[in-house]
DNA sequence: AGCGTGACGTATA
DNA sequence: TTATACGCCACGC
């Protein structure tokens, strides 16, 4: 629980079907604002995990800048629009509106 | 123990 | 406004 990695993904379990936050917004949440690339790399490791919604995970524009990760295919985006997200030409539509800040729902204290 | 890496983010030109 | 540059820092080799 204490290792970077394992907090990313702890964070992005606790995303909400329908919501999806950025690399930035878990960064900061984490202590390390300044780590979002970090963020970003462990999201890549989460494949070897389980139960890590990665696709919720974008970057701060909304845009599915990992799907190329996914295969390349369309999976990113269909994993979201089946959750109700509005995706179209690897962006998140309404954004604003779908953002989930860690910070907002969760407690740092249990990420210690 | 040092070096390269990256699904970012912000600052400049 | 678009394009490029660079800082960041944990991880793996």
């Amino acid at each position: 629980m204490s290792d970077f990695y394992h907090r990313v993904y702890a964070v992005c379990r606790h995303i909400p079907e329908g919501k999806v936050t950025s690399y930035g917004a878990i960064a900061k949440f984490l202590g390390s604002a300044k780590s979002s690339r970090l963020v970003g790399y462990a999201m890549n490791k989460s494949f070897s995990e389980n139960g890590v919604p990665a696709h919720r995970v974008v970057n701060r524009l909304g845009m599915l800048s990992g799907k190329h990760h996914f295969g390349g295919s369309t999976l990113m985006e269909d994993l979201l629009y089946n959750e109700g997200v509005e995706v179209l030409d690897d962006q998140v539509q309404n954004f604003k509106q779908h953002f989930w800040d860690p910070s907002d729902h969760l407690n740092p204290g249990d990420f210690s």
